[in-house]
DNA sequence: TTTAATAGTGTATCATTTACACTTATCTTT
DNA sequence: AAAGATAAGTGTAAATGATACACTATTAAA
């Protein structure tokens, strides 16, 4: 038992955290939950949301906790982007940090968060320089939600609870950076019977109004086919 | 700087440890290099092949060192798939593990470290039981697998520098788990001018004898598609 | 009532993917 | 020497999936 304890002992320890990139979408535009360091070290600096992982904590549940304490909301979109390692990443001690992809309807988001965290949602389009290699955490995120979003019911997250085919549509234009065609995208839409038409109407996006619809994910689980 | 001192040290520091998953092919089989540990802690136990992380060592060489430590070999690719950090995942302590995919030319390796390591290539699909989640790590590194192969030139990784297009069918269809047309197969290759015919002839498979083929990077690199 | 802005709808073409069977070359066996 | 066995090598037609494309409907605001 000793030998145990020895083998382990042997062996560096190292802080490891947590990153989240916290995805949001409004007004047609992708946007990422960054701050700004309002204490030393690097005060100033953009960075993401991040914390350190506890001791009696799964990764996973790191996440989920860090997550929760910035955002204050719970049963959110969380995966695992990558674990990052460089020696020199951080200045101040050696960290290793595992990046998360967090999805959240930015709608339910508090935004006086944004005042005690000195937050703020920027497009992903015009981040400024960013806390040492955060810019390669948030492009393999962007990546891995690239590669998501065509094939598995990841996008609802980002949307509220009823939608409109139009935002859907543009949420996916937004994270795949090109411009779809409406029809061919509706044609894909109509084959998937757990996107449901709901019988009412949003107008704030339009004079004519434009159906609601509604993800239902028991539906999709019976009958698992997602392509858009 | 005391006070920076103090931030980073209020906060647990953990053992990170690297796994390969050391993929080979052979007679048409996919196999993984696995390791039965001859010491305790967990004598006995099936596991992947690993090492932890030094303190001066980013996890990307910490891979590649492990991987050059348990094979004898240099300039295998190596990917990252993810890291691994359930509180109870080592029952010895808390270890948090970063996953790597390895593909290496199984022709190249040494089987007398099978000796020294305990290890031995065991056929993907039938491994026995294994150390806590390794077989998660496992079934991962397969996917990403399973998802670069068809995209990316990574199957030559797998192949001896010259090789048969037969060889390179069923290498794809051992990683895809299913079977392949051999005209279809064959006619994507022909599209791709950076799998070069040779003159030579392979007569160990075949009474016939089949053409020897060669991957060139250089002629990839100018025209990056890769489609299989 | 005219204008402006977004919602909503179907078809034809093109590109990609799939299915499919026989001949060739060589070694082994009889 | 002939017959048999084994893997190599080759092209086309049908089906499926992906893309391009333009007008009408509805409502609020001017």
């Amino acid at each position: 038992m000793d030998k145990l304890k020895h083998f382990y002992n042997s062996h560096p320890r190292f802080h490891v955290a947590i990153d989240c990139i916290v995805f949001g979408f409004r007004n047609g535009e992708l946007k990422l939950l960054i701050q700004q360091r309002n204490f030393e070290p690097f005060q100033g600096v953009w960075s993401l949301m991040g914390g350190f992982v506890r001791e009696d904590e799964d990764l996973d549940d790191a996440a989920r906790r860090v997550c929760n304490e910035l955002t204050g909301l719970k049963d959110v979109y969380v995966r695992q982007v990558g674990a990052y390692g460089k020696v020199d990443r951080d200045p101040g001690a050696r960290v290793v940090s595992v990046a998360y992809c967090v999805l959240i309807d930015i709608d339910r988001y508090n935004e006086q968060l944004n005042m005690i965290n000195s937050s703020y949602w920027e497009n992903i389009n015009t981040l400024p320089e960013m806390f040492f290699d955060h810019k390669d955490m948030i492009a393999d995120a962007l990546k891995l939600l690239q590669r998501k979003i065509s094939r598995e019911p990841v996008g609802f997250n980002l949307l509220p609870p009823l939608f409109t085919l139009t935002q859907l549509q543009t949420l996916h234009e937004a994270i795949l950076g090109e411009r779809i065609d409406k029809r061919n995208f509706r044609k894909r839409v109509g084959e998937m019977a757990f996107i449901e038409k709901t019988d009412q109407i949003d107008k704030t996006g339009s004079r004519k109004g434009a159906y609601l619809y509604r993800f239902n994910n028991k539906e999709y689980r019976r009958n698992p086919d997602f392509k858009l």
